[in-house]
DNA sequence: GCCAACGTTGGC
DNA sequence: GCCAACGTTGGC
């Protein structure tokens, strides 16, 4: 029976030497594997089709550079050799008008909960729908 | 490049 | 099951 799932909102990390916005654009759409984390694998596996992740580049001016879809949910992950690990496909929808860095996230009272600032080493994470319209509206 | 925080591994 | 050692991530 159909019935009204409430959409979530994501945030998906990524270092820019392994594979940056430009690429992601470029590529139109991307398996994305190599999840090696539990928590991070839970969050992967809870993205429905039709949601909105940010995409974050670590490391080098770690800012949210663009919003991207959840094209397929989570399915196993070609390039585990071991272990039950799982990938989406994601696709580029658009770049911000201009990267919302960690420094504005973490000088923003509205934004303190955020597991970007709490937990700095996960990789995927769920983003409420208001963090997720005040990091575009900052853009 | 450094280092803190975190996650994982392995000895006991 | 605990905990020390180790490896990795990511901010600065």
């Amino acid at each position: 029976m159909a019935h009204h799932d409430s959409l979530n909102y994501w945030l998906v990390k990524q270092e820019p030497s392994t594979y940056c916005w430009d690429t992601f654009l470029k590529e139109g759409e991307t398996e994305w594997t190599g999840v090696r984390n539990f928590q991070a694998r839970k969050n992967l596996r809870a993205m429905q089709a039709g949601e909105q992740v940010l995409f974050y580049h670590s490391v080098i001016r770690p800012s949210v550079m663009g919003v991207a879809l959840v094209v397929t949910s989570a399915y196993p992950d070609p390039t585990a050799t071991e272990g039950d690990w799982s990938a989406v496909i994601l696709k580029p929808v658009y770049t911000l008008r201009r990267p919302v860095t960690l420094a504005e996230i973490k000088a923003d009272l509205d934004l303190q909960d955020m597991a970007l600032i709490k937990q700095s080493r996960l990789s995927v994470m769920s983003v409420t729908k208001q963090e997720f319209s005040k990091i575009l509206a900052k853009a």
